[in-house]
DNA sequence: GTAGGGTTAG
C-alpha cells in the first residue's frame, strides 16, 4: 500500500507553479500524478472533488489502483468532499486489487450518503467477482441486480457478465444472455459472439462456435478480424484444416484480412500437428506481405 | 477536465 506520508518528496511545488492551472495531459506515470496531486493539496483553497476525481481516473488508467486508493483515503482526510465518482472509482481500485470485499464494504457508505447504484458501482463489483472465481456470487448478484431493477442495464454490464460466464467455462450461460440481449435494449455486439465464439473454442464446441458464427450475418453483426481469428485458433488446435483453409478464404473474400495473429495462429497449429512444411510455405507468404509493405 | 467491459498466438 502506497503511502501518502511519503507526498512531500514528491512536490514539485514553486510560487508560478502554484499558479497556474493544474494540467494532466503531463502525466505519463505514478510520479508525475503524485507531483500534481503535491501541487493541488498546497492550494488554498483546495480544488474541487472533480479536479481530484480526474487525477484518480489517471491513476486508474495507468492501472496504480493501490496509489489511487491511498489518494481517495488521504483526500478524505484533507476534508475534500467525496461524491458518487469519486466512490465509483475507489470501488473499481478495489475491485482490480483482488479486494472485491472492500468494493462491497465501500457500499454502506455509499447508500448512506443517498446515492443510487449504477452501472459504473456494479460492472467493477460483478468485475472483480468473476476474477475472484467468485462465479455463483457473481451470477446471483447479476440475477438480483435484473429481478430487482437495482440498477439501468447497460452494455457494460453484459459485457462483463459474458466475459464472466465465458472465461469461467459457463458459454451455455453467455448464449442465454445474448438471446436475453437481443429482446431487450442491449443488443449484441461483435465483441460479445467473439468472446463466445473464443469461449466455446477453448471448450472444444467447436459445431456451437460455428453455428454463432453462421448466425452473425442474419442477425446483423458484423464480423470482424478477431471473430475469423478465434475461430481459426480453434479449428487449427483440433486440427481442422479443411473449414480453416474455408475460413482464411473467406474472410479475405469479405475484405477482412489476415493479420500477424492469423498468421502465427496457423503456423504454431501446423508445427504442432508435424506439418512443418506447409508452416514453412506459410511463413514465406507473410515474409512475402511484409516486403511488399516495405 | 469525473466513474464502469470484453476477444485471438507465443
Amino acid at each position: 500500500m502506497f503511502d501518502c506520508r511519503c507526498l512531500s518528496t514528491n512536490l514539485v511545488s514553486n510560487g508560478t507553479m502554484k499558479s497556474r492551472r493544474i494540467e494532466f495531459g503531463d502525466i505519463n506515470g505514478v510520479d508525475d500524478a503524485l507531483s500534481i496531486y503535491g501541487l493541488m493539496i498546497e492550494r488554498k483553497p483546495l480544488p474541487n472533488t472533480r479536479l481530484f476525481n480526474n487525477l484518480l481516473s489517471r491513476l486508474v488508467k495507468l492501472k496504480q489502483y493501490t496509489v489511487a486508493i491511498s489518494l481517495f483515503r488521504d483526500i478524505s482526510i484533507l476534508g475534500v468532499s467525496i461524491d458518487n465518482y469519486a466512490m465509483n472509482i475507489a470501488i473499481n481500485c478495489y475491485c482490480n486489487s483482488h479486494r472485491v470485499d472492500f468494493g462491497f464494504s465501500m457500499l454502506a457508505a455509499f447508500f448512506k450518503r443517498g446515492y443510487m447504484l449504477d452501472a459504473a458501482t456494479v460492472s467493477p463489483l460483478l468485475k472483480g467477482l468473476f476474477q475472484e472465481n467468485r462465479i455463483a456470487e457473481a451470477q446471483n448478484l447479476f440475477r438480483k441486480i435484473v429481478r430487482e431493477e437495482l440498477c439501468e442495464m447497460n452494455n457494460i454490464i453484459f459485457g462483463v457478465v459474458v466475459d464472466g460466464l465465458c472465461k469461467a467455462g459457463n458459454t451455455a450461460m453467455a448464449i442465454q444472455l445474448l438471446r436475453v440481449m437481443e429482446k431487450g435494449s442491449c443488443r449484441p455486439d461483435t465483441h460479445k459472439y467473439n468472446m463466445i465464439i473464443d469461449g466455446l473454442c477453448k471448450d472444444k464446441l467447436l459445431d456451437s462456435a460455428m453455428k454463432l458464427f453462421d448466425e452473425m450475418p442474419h442477425k446483423g453483426i458484423d464480423r470482424d478480424v478477431f471473430t475469423y481469428n478465434v475461430l481459426i485458433n480453434g479449428l487449427s488446435t483440433f486440427g481442422q484444416w479443411k473449414e480453416v483453409k474455408a475460413l482464411w478464404k473467406e474472410m479475405i473474400d469479405c475484405k477482412i484480412y489476415p493479420n500477424v495473429i492469423t498468421f502465427t495462429t496457423v503456423i504454431d497449429a501446423l508445427c504442432k500437428e508435424g506439418l512443418v512444411d506447409k508452416a514453412h510455405d506459410l511463413l514465406n507468404i507473410m515474409i512475402q506481405k511484409i516486403m511488399f509493405l516495405l
